[in-house]
DNA sequence: CGGCACATGTAACAAGTTACATGATTCC
DNA sequence: GGAATCATGTAACTTGTTACATGTGCCG
């Protein structure tokens, strides 16, 4: 459902193929909405259809670039402003914690520090990432910032709960 | 992939039937692995044809009661320690934020408020949640508490990194 | 002229959602 | 005896994953 709106969204900016949009997938949206290839090409035919992207031109190598079209705009505001957000957030992470109990303590304990591992290699992911991006004054830029101090913040949180939670076990 | 091993993980606590199943994911889980009642019925019979649990008793209206065996148990412990946690996490709320330059800066204003009443929100299901639940010593309690507290401190975060954003938008 | 990046697609499967369908027991 | 709850299942559909398949243009 999101993919759509995913593709919509970054259509808005500027005009694109599946190809260009897959490498920007893989960089910018990687870590809130991943998709595969053969999902995007599959949605990009089925947006074209519905009539919310055209194709704009059409390069070298079969390629075909879309363009997001007034219908696809709309869509693209309905859904930012009068679809609820899911709070729906399926985590195995921490659906493993509620059966630690099946573990010895050192195992549970191992887990929640793979835990602390992976939240601080995430943070360390983030501020490359940051570094290596060149930021603007653009929306995306401003917004992209937004999203990702959120994942530092995310990433902050849930090492000191991790670690929190390892001195709990006794 | 992950509800075949919470149904593992509720059942190596103690038997139950897929109706009861329904319902302790419908409190317990909900927050973390939510499922409809289709798909457990459909997953508890896979996992009884592989094996991993079987049927200890049968009850009225045609109730089955299903225990872990021990290959389930096997199972669960291999899930638990050897299979590397997703980071894979999808947010459709993260995703928005991205392209709130599409709006006015008052409705990117908007729905970051809105976020910070889901968490707010978010904060106040969970207390009531935690007031509501009969904490034991078990390991589900113990386990259980260490969610729910990672539940709390998720939400504050992301309050204040809501905050925080809307201060951002000029 | 060979390899790499560009570029798009399809098929088979697994996981998840929504809606429908049915029947048994308990309790008032 | 009627309603609520207990209890299980199926069908149709959407979304997402993995693997396969194929061809083009550019650059050295």
């Amino acid at each position: 459902m999101s993919l759509r709106h995913a593709l919509l969204g970054l259509l808005a900016e500027h005009p694109a193929s599946g190809y260009d949009l897959l490498k920007r997938f893989d960089t910018s949206l990687a870590n809130v909405w991943p998709a595969t290839q053969s999902q995007m090409y599959a949605e990009l035919s089925k947006l074209a259809d519905t009539g919310m992207i055209s194709v704009a031109a059409e390069g070298p190598r079969g390629r075909k670039e879309y363009t997001l079209t007034d219908e696809g705009l709309v869509e693209l505001r309905r859904w930012l402003t009068e679809t609820k957000p899911q709070r729906n957030t399926r985590s195995d992470i921490l659906l493993r914690v509620f059966f630690l109990g099946v573990l010895t303590p050192e195992q549970a304990r191992g887990y929640l520090t793979e835990l602390i591992e992976l939240s601080e290699q995430g943070e360390q992911d983030l501020r490359r990432l940051d570094e290596s991006i060149d930021w603007d004054d653009d929306d995306l830029s401003v917004y992209g910032r937004i999203a990702l101090e959120y994942g530092l913040r995310f990433n902050a949180m849930r090492r000191e709960w991790a670690e929190w939670a390892a001195a709990q076990i006794k």
